[in-house]
DNA sequence: GAATACCTGAGC
DNA sequence: GCTCAGGTATTC
């Protein structure tokens, strides 16, 4: 499931192989992942250069052409949205989108829940949907981040999750967030100390920061990178552990229902709510 | 702030 | 054939 590495990979990735190359080609085998008709969708983008890819939490912007002809394509994989840009690739019935550039292979998007969403926004920053999109998290600040979450009385981790208050966490990196601060996932800022909460977001930047790194050793060519055992997979210390033993104390790991996400901690090192 | 809808495949 | 997984919008 993409969270904010995941997404920055992507990213990357679409930037690095794709940037001054012309779209010159759409193919839409399921139009529903797209907010416009095709042939709108077409009508905006094919014949324009791929000029950047701009990340914000979960949400990609690709921006086509230059102002102020430029179009904009925000992207939101949600649960299982992928791209491939292999030559060699096969797409399957999953394949909704083929986009087509004369100077490199296809780029195929792939989504079997077709949860995903690919729209056309008015500029790289202000569409509606980022309007209520909090900071991202890996560049928010600590002071304006805290002041967000401090008086808030809902669990900690619903608030994580919540991407009004900062954008990019989901449900694997917020476990491991949590484990790594030592906070219990109930635990509500507004009884935390503020040094506790600083750590909380520390550590949450820090998880995610190691997990792009990693992500970007195994995601070259985009093949296998999601669905596999990525490499950042065994570094996990909680996420899909319920049941298991703690790795730090032995205590076997508590499995609940927050806000209706599985969650997944340590009841001996992540303390007292 | 909780429940539900959106989807489909994996694993019982 | 059932439950679960999960990001977000929507609806109570």
């Amino acid at each position: 499931m993409p969270e904010l590495p995941e997404v920055e990979n992507v990213g990357r990735a679409l930037k690095g192989n794709l940037q001054g190359q012309e779209l010159t080609g759409l193919q839409v085998n399921f139009a529903g992942v797209l907010g416009q008709s095709p042939r709108a969708t077409r009508k905006a983008l094919v014949g324009k250069t791929l000029t950047n890819v701009h990340r914000h939490g979960k949400y990609l912007v690709l921006a086509f052409g230059e102002e102020p002809d430029a179009a904009y394509l925000m992207v939101h994989l949600r649960m299982t949205g992928q791209f491939f840009i292999l030559e060699e690739y096969v797409p399957d019935k999953h394949v909704h989108l083929v986009f087509e550039f004369p100077d490199a292979p296809p780029v195929y998007y792939r989504d079997v829940r077709k949860f995903g969403r690919l729209e056309l926004v008015a500029d790289a920053h202000a569409s509606e949907e980022l309007a209520h999109v909090g900071p991202d998290m890996m560049t928010v600040r600590f002071a304006d981040w805290h002041q967000r979450i401090a008086h808030r009385t809902a669990p900690i981790k619903s608030l994580l999750l919540n991407q009004g208050i900062a954008a990019g966490l989901g449900n694997i990196y917020v476990d491991e967030s949590l484990f790594l601060a030592g906070v219990h996932p109930l635990a509500r800022p507004c009884d935390l100390d503020e040094e506790v909460l600083r750590d909380v977001l520390k550590r949450g930047k820090a998880v995610m920061r190691l997990a792009i790194d990693h992500g970007g050793t195994t995601f070259l060519n985009f093949t296998n990178f999601y669905g596999k055992p990525g490499n950042f997979k065994r570094k996990l210390r909680v996420y899909g552990r319920g049941g298991e033993p703690c790795r730090d104390c032995g205590a076997s790991l508590e499995k609940i229902v927050i806000g209706g996400r599985s969650s997944v901690f340590c009841g001996e090192c992540q303390g007292g709510i």
